[in-house]
RNA sequence: GGCGAGGUAGCUCAGUUGGUUAGAGCGCAUGAUUCAUAAUCAUGAGGUCGCGGGAUCAUGCCCCGCCCUCGCUACCA
């Protein structure tokens, strides 16, 4: 570590199709922030480097939903995102965008480096195309009848009624959403990164040079790496994107996996005409941060793109953190639950420190975390106002009772004062060493360590009765004081960035480095200070329950109206119906098919025969529980192989929004056989 | 089912290469105190370290099996 002279750090780029949310905050961003505003302190030299990832398919189709260009809705959310962090304080040296024309040569160039180099497979496979618009569809341009629900709006790659995963392929009746029409198969080329190539290097330089990796990242990699590697498509037939900077690839764009990560240099580049400093000198140190779901790609694929152009440093640690859940729901975008940067904002103006302090103290770096308003509150309350704030206040309101603001002379210093001066500099060891290694929760902590033990000198020295019978000694007290309260403006600048500003304005000091974190005369005697006010102030129960109240709101919302109950399909001739043959039967036995999750293998009493049916109904039906149970039963639907097992059949099952399975039995007694209609 | 990460006090988390009575913050209880935003300080209660085996003089930490949560993945007629 110390043999790098600086230091590139990334943070992954929000994807412009939504505004940036607690989850985002808490997992990248604010711990990002941290570590380059120590860095900084520390007077290293240090890019932070951030920007917006424009490209991609939903974009286009939130484009297209909301009628207007592609264009239009990133420059929107770009907008949004980058004044909100601004606001936030998220100290970025650049936020750049993956729209810009830097970023567009940038990447366009590293894509013809690799293909001169011959890094690239080139392959041809069959696709949807759309004649009528002329260009081949991406699975999320394909909609189509959910072949398990039913539901006729499902999407090529995932059913937004029933949540299954799907192949484009697998829709019944696919329709493009371009034209309407139905699509045909056609050949595409595209260009393969071959990451099997790169495995035994990875296996290397990961597996055995960076042993050091939080066990997450480490695991996962490993994971990927053992797995087997296979070749990863990166272009794609789309209109939005970057052009493949290649002869007959036209229509064809850069997958977006393979043009964002690359936005980093980009933005170094908008940055510093110097970025080559940061991104090909060895002695450079790239750390990249991201959350969980970027592993792979921060870990694996964009090394290998690095690697295989042959220029550019290589990550030297990747710390991801894991996901923030809110009041015990994961965060959604397209549930609006989540509590938005902007939203914060407005109606906690002036508290951005308090929310980067929550959720650092509350970080999800070793799993997966709740962010609750109560919590939220009581870390308020009970932290930054009970003992940082009330330390900084008592000390303030002490040197302005006793020597109208000015700094007392330090005396003869007792053992207990050299004890409390000299704590700093244990604390400040042990805070580098938690922000050298990436835990900020525990930093966090440690920092607030020296606030509290500002608290208990100041309750075992008592000033306020000592001044009666020796003031002599309560200027030295008070000394010491003060010298603590000016190392806060240290220890705790990478965290709460706002409120050291202000603090230091009630101390009348500037702004100092972190190597001056434990000195003993930050403060000269004589100086002057300010009438303080209040660094932190409550959090009343009222904003709390309006917040809860929100969330409340849209829990509700979602629960009645919303995609939540699955719009009526197309309407069909009775002969359509007629084809059907639905019976009542009974299960007679059940038993899980190996090796799946979902799936039991059911034989049916059909009144007909006994015949046998799979059914994906295993997470929520135990075998023997369901033996003897009343059920519905397509009879006349093709069989089926599924795993191995003939499926003949099919059982009925009311499902509602949240996946719940229900089964649809007759009312009343009546014989196996008995036709449904 | 496969792989990865977790499962430690009511809550949120630390626990270094196995080594004396398992720690911290919040919350709770009791006491002290009044300079301070009813803030602070002290003391205390509270844990068969997911469950069951095993190796060891010794294990929260090692080995085996199982259970639960989260993520990736397969499957979902």
């Amino acid at each position: 570590m110390s043999n790098f002279k600086r230091t590139l750090i990334t943070s992954a780029l929000p994807y412009a199709n939504g505004p940036v949310h607690i989850g985002h905050l808490a997992g990248v961003y604010v711990p990002a922030d941290i570590y380059a505003r120590y860095l900084r302190l520390k007077g290293e030299d240090v890019l932070f480097i951030g920007g917006s990832d424009e490209h991609g398919v939903p974009i286009t189709l939130k484009a297209k939903k909301e009628g207007t260009t592609p264009q239009a809705v990133v420059d929107k959310y770009h907008g949004m995102i980058k004044d909100s962090f601004e606001k936030f304080g998220i100290s970025f040296d650049v936020y750049s965008r993956t729209s810009a024309k830097i970023h567009h040569e940038t990447a366009s160039e590293i894509f013809k480096t690799l293909y001169d180099k011959g890094e690239f497979v080139e392959q041809t496979s069959e696709q949807f195309y759309d004649e009528e618009a002329s260009q081949f569809l991406a699975d999320r341009y394909i909609t189509g009848t959910c072949p398990k629900c039913g539901f006729d709006k499902a999407y090529g790659d995932q059913c937004e009624s029933c949540g299954t995963s799907l192949n484009a392929t697998d829709l019944i009746n696919p329709k493009s959403m371009l034209s309407g029409n139905v699509p045909v198969m056609r050949e595409t080329k595209h260009w393969y990164l071959p990451l099997d190539r790169y495995e035994s290097w990875l296996r290397e330089w990961i597996l055995e040079g960076h042993k050091e990796w939080k066990p997450n990242v480490y695991g996962q990699c490993k994971s990927w790496i053992d797995g087997g590697l296979n070749p990863r498509a990166v272009t794609r037939d789309l209109d939005w994107g970057i052009p493949v900077p290649v002869k007959g690839a036209e229509g064809k764009v850069l997958y977006v996996w393979f043009d964002a990560p690359i936005g980093y240099i980009s933005a170094t580049k908008e940055l510093t005409s110097d970025w080559k400093k940061y991104w090909k000198d060895p002695e450079s140190r790239l750390i990249h941060f991201i959350g969980k779901d970027n592993i792979v790609f921060h870990c694996i694929i964009f090394p290998v793109i690095l690697k295989a152009e042959g220029s550019y440093i290589l990550p030297d640690n990747v710390p991801a953190n894991e996901f923030l859940n809110l009041e015990g729901d994961k965060i959604s975008t397209s549930r609006n639950w989540a509590v938005w940067l902007h939203e914060y904002l407005e109606d906690f103006p002036g508290k951005e420190d308090v929310l980067k302090y929550t959720l650092t103290a509350n970080a999800p770096e070793t799993k997966d975390n709740d962010f609750t308003w109560k919590d939220f509150q009581t870390r308020n309350n009970s932290e930054l106002v009970a003992i940082l704030g009330n330390f900084v206040n008592r000390v303030l309101v002490l040197t302005n009772k006793y020597y109208e603001g000015t700094v007392p002379e330090a005396g003869s210093l007792e053992p207990q004062d050299v004890d409390a001066l000299s704590a700093i500099g244990q604390l400040r060891i042990e805070i580098e060493k938690a922000l050298d290694t990436f835990h900020f929760r525990e930093a966090l902590r440690l920092a607030m360590e020296m606030a509290r033990l500002g608290n208990k000198y100041l309750a075992d020295m008592e000033p306020w009765i000592v001044f009666k019978t020796n003031p002599e000694r309560v200027k030295s007290i008070m000394h010491v004081c003060l010298q603590l309260t000016a190392n806060l403006t240290i220890a705790f600048e990478p965290f709460l960035p706002f409120t050291m500003n202000r603090l230091r304005t009630f101390l009348n000091m500037e702004k100092l480095q972190w190597n001056e974190l434990g000195r003993r005369d930050l403060l000269k005697s004589g100086h002057k200070v300010n009438t303080p006010e209040l660094l932190f102030e409550k959090i009343e129960d009222e904003a709390i329950q309006r917040q809860v109240d929100k969330l409340l709101e849209t829990k509700k919302a979602n629960e009645s109206a919303g995609p939540s109950t699955a719009p009526a399909k197309a309407n069909i001739e009775y002969d359509d119906f007629a084809k059907m043959d639905i019976r009542t039967g009974t299960i007679v036995a059940a038993e899980k098919v190996a090796k799946t999750k979902k799936l039991l293998k059911l034989t049916i009493n059909t009144g007909i025969d006994q015949r046998t049916v799979v059914s994906g109904i295993a997470e929520q039906y135990d075998p023997e529980q369901i033996i003897g149970q009343k059920v519905s039963i397509l009879v006349n639907l093709a069989p089926k192989n599924l795993k191995g097992i003939e499926s003949q059949g099919m059982i009925l099952m009311a499902e509602n929004h949240e996946g719940k399975l229900v089964f649809v039995v007759p009312a009343d007694d009546i014989a196996d056989g008995s036709e449904i209609r």
